[in-house]
DNA sequence: CTCACAAAATTACTTTATGTAACCGAGTAT
DNA sequence: ATACTCGGTTACATAAAGTAATTTTGTGAG
């Protein structure tokens, strides 16, 4: 019956339900290094399907994150690259950096 | 045929198959206020449901993020913390936050 | 001890999200 | 025309998450 004790700020809200979808995190992150067509996200992420990865880009181009760019070249090129707002994710990514190098231990297979 | 050209880093990789799964972050942004019960977590989070919120809870305290503290009194108290590990994520939260206030925007209903 | 109670967890079942692989469509090259 | 590439979708199979009932564990009442 009673409410929630503790609202969320929205906003946060908004950003964990935006980031903490599966496969999000890591298309951001390779596209911190720059611009990406479709198949090289798609080649760099084992296990991302082409149908998964296609919703991303949509949710991220929608949410602001991704911007798509069309080429019109002999054979047409389309990139995906990040827009200011998704490029300031990176010091997130920094810190997540920075926890796992702290925290994660990488277990070695016993021979 | 070939192998992806850009590695991620082994633990990057881990931390952001814990974080990203559903509901984690969120579990430990609660805790980040202090020790909780299962109930008051499962109550503070709505659509959270019990049996996903005790999946989270093992796996979190698994990998040393979490730690659980039974209470032998009267009702047995159970209370879920964060290991330093798991108070290491605080910048991390922040940096969410700030991007979220920085870049998100909430829309509102119209009337 | 037996019964009832409360919180923590688990189980059975339903719904949603993701993975797999085949296919479409536009643009080029042969 | 034929075949090939890239971006994207569709149909179908599997895995993850939601719901609600149930079990477990430990107390205290009788």
């Amino acid at each position: 019956m009673a409410a929630e004790l503790n609202q969320l700020c929205p906003r946060f809200e908004k950003a964990i339900e935006l980031l903490s979808k599966r496969w999000t995190t890591l298309i951001v992150y390779r596209l911190l290094d720059g611009p990406r067509r479709f198949m090289d996200i798609e080649g760099s992420l084992s296990n991302l399907s082409g149908k998964v990865l296609s919703e991303r880009l949509k949710e991220l181009e929608e949410a602001g994150i991704v911007l798509r760019t069309v080429y019109p070249e002999k054979p047409v090129r389309i990139e995906y690259s990040l827009t200011d707002m998704g490029r300031g994710l990176a010091p997130l990514m920094d810190d997540i950096q920075g926890w796992a190098t702290r925290w994660i231990k990488i277990e070695q297979e016993q021979s």
